[in-house]
DNA sequence: TCGGAGTGTGAATCGTGATTCACTTCTTTG
DNA sequence: CAAAGAAGTGAATCACGATTCACACTCCGA
């Protein structure tokens, strides 16, 4: 069934990335045939796309809840930024993977969508502290794309020194102080 | 010969990306025939790993003469980033292969090199000023991931807002500011 | 019980590019 | 100049994975 089947090519990702996952072998994964694939999928593309999709929906959905609330703008920008980072962490390969892991054109529309949604997320609260002189003036959509740069590259990117030391808790307070730092948060806050 | 194919190999990333850059059409651009080019190189992933190699090179090289000089280290951070910027603008295309496009596994260890040496790099040039006491206490090789991230997100990636209104300069100034914020510059030298 | 819609199967087919190779030019060099 | 070797050629071959398809099987509703 289609559940099963988004499952196993979601499974085979965060193991092996979008190269390992073949048809053939989410076929297997999934106990199916091949030619079932097909049954429920025009393609292979449109399975991804869907596998892209909800996990991005969910990650992103986590990353906005984190950053409800009333608090300060901030505040808010680094409880989403330790919520994306916490989770990109608990699975490196599935976050490298819908991040920036190279895809068809038809996923990567897809994925696409999600980093928008990321950097749309962030910018709008950016927009709001900076209006609130929370923040220093600055280009929310720049800054918003930077950070989801930052940290997607210096947590699940090959960069990213932690893959091998690991004291994942420091790296994310770490990057955390660092998307602080780069949002200006104003000084009489910090000083307060 | 050799040269010839290289070049005619970093033209056609420039134009298309890796994914255009097949064995037939550097051999045509570079008016071989298919199988001239294994008289040259192995395998298509040995050519396009000198030409990664020898891109990295100059990108690198660029970036360390612009971060040189006894500048305090905000400044050569600055310099360095708005080299690395510059000029990752200027080739778009190129930069974004050099920098993040799906490549093979032998091309792909030549830009694990490449993003090291970038990192590097900056990674030296924030000990210094956080040891000098320029910059905040941070740890250096996050930082410099992190900026390497930003900066590739922000320019040249899916992301990069100006690439649909495009004012160029206005961008990199941007960029320059939310890598002097992310640095943490001390307030003394911001205040001066 | 019959018919067909939905589902499953996996060997065969296709498409795309990398790689090979038998053969043909050059270019030296003695 | 002749022979060896380097460089060039491109059609044929290979590899690899997506996609197709002719053939079951199962499960209703008529």
């Amino acid at each position: 069934m289609r559940t099963r089947l988004v499952d196993a090519a979601g499974e085979l990702i965060a193991k092996g990335g979008y190269g390992e996952a073949t048809i053939a072998s989410v076929a297997q994964r999934a106990g199916l045939a091949v030619g079932t694939v097909y049954r429920h999928f025009p393609s292979k593309s449109a399975l991804f796309a869907e596998v892209f999709r909800e996990a991005s929906q969910r990650e992103v959905d986590a990353m906005a809840a984190a950053m409800r609330g009333d608090l300060p703008a901030p505040a808010r920008i680094a409880a989403g930024v330790e919520t994306f980072a916490r989770r990109a962490m608990r699975a490196r390969r599935f976050a490298w993977a819908l991040l920036a892991e190279p895809v068809d054109p038809g996923v990567e529309a897809e994925r696409l969508v999600f980093r928008r949604a990321y950097r749309d997320l962030l910018a709008a609260v950016l927009r709001e502290g900076v209006d609130a002189g929370e923040l220093s003036s600055q280009d929310p959509d720049l800054t918003a794309a930077a950070l989801v740069g930052a940290i997607g590259e210096s947590l699940v990117g090959p960069l990213s020194a932690p893959a091998a030391g690991g004291d994942t808790e420091a790296t994310i307070a770490s990057l955390v102080e660092f998307c602080e730092r780069a949002i200006g948060k104003e000084r009489a806050l910090v000083d307060a």
